[in-house]
DNA sequence: AATGAATGAGTCTTCATTCAT
DNA sequence: GATGAATGAAGACTCATTCAT
């Protein structure tokens, strides 16, 4: 699975074949179909195993019960840098959720549910501070949510994935983990004005 | 091309055959190559038709000389009005874009290359807004221009594309491009916290 | 004609395309068909047009009515010294009749009769030449004549086509048509031991 | 490779198709690609393959160190009877050799090359029988190679190639293996006087 | 559990030929 | 006479999957 995801995301899911994942496993092709049913399902497996993680990952905080804006500033930099961690720790395993690199359409519908779940964890969150005060109403949590999800998602393939490619490097690219779940909770909360104390 | 673009979108670009786009086109197989050197040319001439109505749209305006907070935020959301409308005229294309449905390196190179000069154009913009002290320096351009990008990719994808599967419909579903505009704009600027006074 | 015999002859008939010829010519595809029928029957006008030219160059003399072996070796070489001035100003028919590069059944037909027809013509000569005594009855003319024709057709080849290819040059490439007219009409009737006076 | 040869030679490379091949070899169109590479390189193997019998046949005797010219035709002789009986045996792989129906430029190539290493033995043998003084010096071995190899190939193709088409049948056809190295043995060395005694 | 040879449906692409203008 | 866009049959090659061993 590992060699899979990784060629998965090196050379997208079509160019990828049955032949090259058990070449780079040592394995004889009739090896692979012991184990997984089809080329889609190990792929899936990938995913159910990836989402997972990561959904872990971002569960575990972030259910705060009152709090000033500092308060919410800094656990959403935590969750953040959870996460960020995490992404850099499973680049491939990001990459195939966040890039989609033409997998079929069952796949892709199981990469959807994933970020969709993600999201919804966010508007939970959100949800919950409206509820307590903490932040003010004027828009829905869905919607923030929706904002915060995009920003983090594109953070994030800026940040691993955009060397290579004759594309821009994003001024990301150098940041640690920790400095950009910095920037990113500032921009969350302040926007690009910033605080305007 | 505007059939081959929607069935790119819709089936994905290695799902679909040659012989799918004459069919729907009503011409002989023959016909394609006459027009097109092979299939994935024709991918190409669609981003390259695409890439320069695009960066036209976010090209005109957005280059102030001076001017207020709220003049900046005003300019911005006329901005991305006018994204979100040719957006919603050009789902297709953006869908291209913005999902990158499995297409070969090459075609996918172009796509990058698209959106990183458009985030290029935004980068530049925002560089301008600092020199004229309209925006605060605690952070580079570039990665403020990450979040931007970030943020309208993302609002996007889930305004315009997040039906059919089964996946939350993000709550940007039924908002109006202009809705979304003012409700973008003003995360742009202020985050979640929105205005402070 | 002489566009497509040479391209033909560079490429094979198989290789070479009807929009190769017509774009050599400078005319439209359309326009081809209006002067020949298919590409095979363009094939089959060159081959036709050029056998008549063959047929009267070896036609012309070499119908003695008697004399010595000196005679008989002289005529020789001045038929070899005519076919090979011919074939060296008509390069690419030769080429066409002597490589048979690849093309159909039909065409390949005609190759064959021409080279027959030609055989057929040395056959004549040394039954003659046999009648008259000027030759031993040894050996068939028509076996006699094969041996000729191998002979020349060999030689031909090996004089005018064998560069370019990494074959060896064969040592008669820079000879001139005169020197190996003579060297073919010695060997013709002598043999490699040559004359033994 | 037996079958595909038959069929190149039989049909031409190009009208024979993949499909035909197998269709007779009994097995599914993959099959053929896990043994050979392409079309070109089953053609490609089997010229090789040929080629090394034919040098064997052909590279065995022949490097006399002395002798008379009785010697000499005797040898010859013999050496064109190997000769003359290998290509009754594999007349497909001979008229793939000599005819070169319309191959593919680098299967082309490796049969001239074939070609080519046969005509240099021949320049080494008769380079040797001059030094030896066998053989007068008027004319340069490597031109009586050419003469020899031409007479050869005319021989092979007019004795084995000749029915089927409407072509005369040269009057080679029903001699055996024997007599026609005997005949052409003869035709090497005294020419078409025969021998003066 | 593992092998790897065998399968064959699927698809892009080519190119001789046609035909309306 | 000439054009060149349109046709569509044909064929090489790929690759996920199967299966006897």
């Amino acid at each position: 699975m590992q060699i899979a995801l990784k060629q998965f995301v090196d050379a997208g899911y079509h160019a990828t074949k049955v032949s090259d994942i058990v070449a780079e496993a040592g394995v004889a092709q009739g090896t692979f179909y012991w184990y997984f049913k089809s080329k889609e399902s190990i792929a899936l497996q990938i995913i159910e195993q990836g989402r997972q993680q990561l959904l872990e990952v971002i569960g575990v905080g972030y259910r705060t019960h009152s709090g000033t804006a500092d308060d919410m500033v800094q656990a959403s930099e935590k969750l953040l840098y959870r996460l960020f961690q995490f992404a850099e720790q499973h680049t491939h395993l990001m990459r195939m959720l966040l890039d989609g690199t033409g997998f079929s359409e069952a796949v892709r519908e199981q990469i959807m549910l994933t970020r969709s779940q993600m999201e919804q964890g966010f508007v939970q969150n959100i949800q919950r501070a409206i509820e307590l005060e903490m932040l003010p109403v004027h828009t829905e949590a869905s919607v923030r949510a929706a904002f915060l999800m995009s920003l983090i998602e594109g953070v994030i393939v800026r940040w691993l994935f955009s060397s290579g490619t004759s594309a821009s490097s994003s001024g990301l690219v150098n940041h640690t983990a920790e400095q950009l779940a910095k920037e990113t909770a500032r921009f969350e909360f302040y926007g690009l004005l910033g605080r305007t104390d």
